[in-house]
DNA sequence: TAGTGGTCTAGACCACCTG
DNA sequence: AGGTGGTCTAGACCACTAA
């Protein structure tokens, strides 16, 4: 047996749907669904808070609730470097994880004063038997806090860098694009120069807007495709049964 | 004055950034948590809630509220063809809108039967004064049911396709990839043939599954950057001052 | 002033899990 | 059996909005 709250956030979304309210509408007031539902305040404002986080729904103070119109624009994506892999360890070989003086650009993406030293690591990523990415990354080298190169081989970058820092969460700010392969690259990734690489940077930084990590993972273009799909429709599959 | 459901929340995730309380740690019961804060369980759960909602949290009946680890592998992002045109309708130009019978990919996209036909559109899509995107779109056609062409110049797909469908909401399916510019595209876009591009796939579902419209996007590598953060980081700002 | 949403109370009963 | 979270009640008071 569903809830009443349940019930009634189905009901209202049903009524949206099937066009019986539009966007831009009122809602029935609270009260009145009370009544309408025989039930109690808190029941009738449980069932709105589920449209509401789903977005369908904007409540305003004095006024009432409103119908929105679902966002089409708002995407929600999962991605983690080790997805290249598919998650096998032997996907992943560590070509390199040094200490070293960054230079200008990484300096600035980590915000680091003159002399700080930054952890290096380069890693090839492979799906299947072939070589899909290269993925380079950065992060503030902490003294006395050594990475252990089993661990930093086979987990995902974020984990890194909140073990690495001791944080329990990190924001994750990506940036997606394509570029060509340079010479470096190419070879790495055994195909010509120039070819297109899907390119996605990643900054993570503490929940002080401190940067504790920076990188890019260089991707072959035949080896990775990211999806994306409406945030509204998530909501959806958990909240409602639609 | 802070409601103090929302004082609740605070303090729980501040016990939980602080180290406090653990991933996989027991909260307090919500009993206890009354008692602490002399309230009564509705607003107790209240404030969970937000946690919850934010991923900090996971309820298991008959146990308890646990910490869970923040996902950072979650990414939200928006984005919207038109806004490569920073919103300019100058920014649009129509190169073609017909009716036609579908290639089979688009075909099969759409799931369309045998003998039906498509509204296909291509347009070029300028940042600034530049050429930025070719933009080619189909969506079943159906009859009756004109587009008018100062319409559908100017707005996003998904905005048409629930007009031209009747729809209220759509499911929006992106895919994302690099490609090297062919032809057609190179010429279009002023480039030379082989560079990379970004290439955005969006499929439109309605609510019962039926493919509504389908289309790429074709973006210059150095018009078109896609950024996006964690998701939980997007909760924080909208639900707690953090 | 009357209606709206936002917060909150002090209980209740239930299903679930553990000893 | 006793504790937990999940649902629900029948009120209350507040801040806001509108006529």
């Amino acid at each position: 047996m569903q809830p009443l709250y349940y019930r009634i956030a189905e009901d209202v979304i049903n009524q949206i749907k099937g066009g019986q309210i539009k966007p831009g509408d009122l809602l029935p007031s609270e009260s009145q669904l009370c009544a309408e539902y025989s039930t109690s305040k808190m029941t009738v404002r449980q069932g709105l808070a589920l449209l509401a986080r789903g977005g369908y729904l904007r409540s305003v103070p004095g006024k009432g609730n409103f119908v929105e119109y679902p966002r089409y624009d708002l995407l929600t994506m999962h991605f983690d470097e080790m997805d290249i892999t598919s998650g096998y360890p032997q996907g992943v070989k560590l070509l390199e994880a040094t200490i070293m003086d960054p230079d200008p650009q990484v300096r600035d993406e980590l915000s680091l004063p003159k002399k700080a030293k930054v952890i290096m690591m380069k890693r090839l990523l492979y799906s299947e038997t072939q070589v899909a990415a290269l993925d380079i990354k950065f992060m503030p080298y902490i003294k006395g806090k050594p990475l252990i190169e089993k661990e930093i081989q086979y987990i995902p970058f974020a984990k890194m860098v909140a073990k690495h820092g001791e944080l329990f969460s990190v924001k994750n700010e990506v940036t997606i694009y394509a570029a060509a392969a340079d010479q470096e690259v190419a070879s790495k990734l055994e195909i010509s120069p120039g070819s297109p690489l899907l390119v996605i940077e990643q900054k993570l930084l503490s929940a002080e807007q401190k940067p504790m990590g920076w990188g890019k993972t260089f991707c072959r273009s035949d080896c990775l495709q990211l999806h994306a799909v409406s945030a509204q429709y998530i909501q959806d599959q958990k909240l409602l049964n639609l």
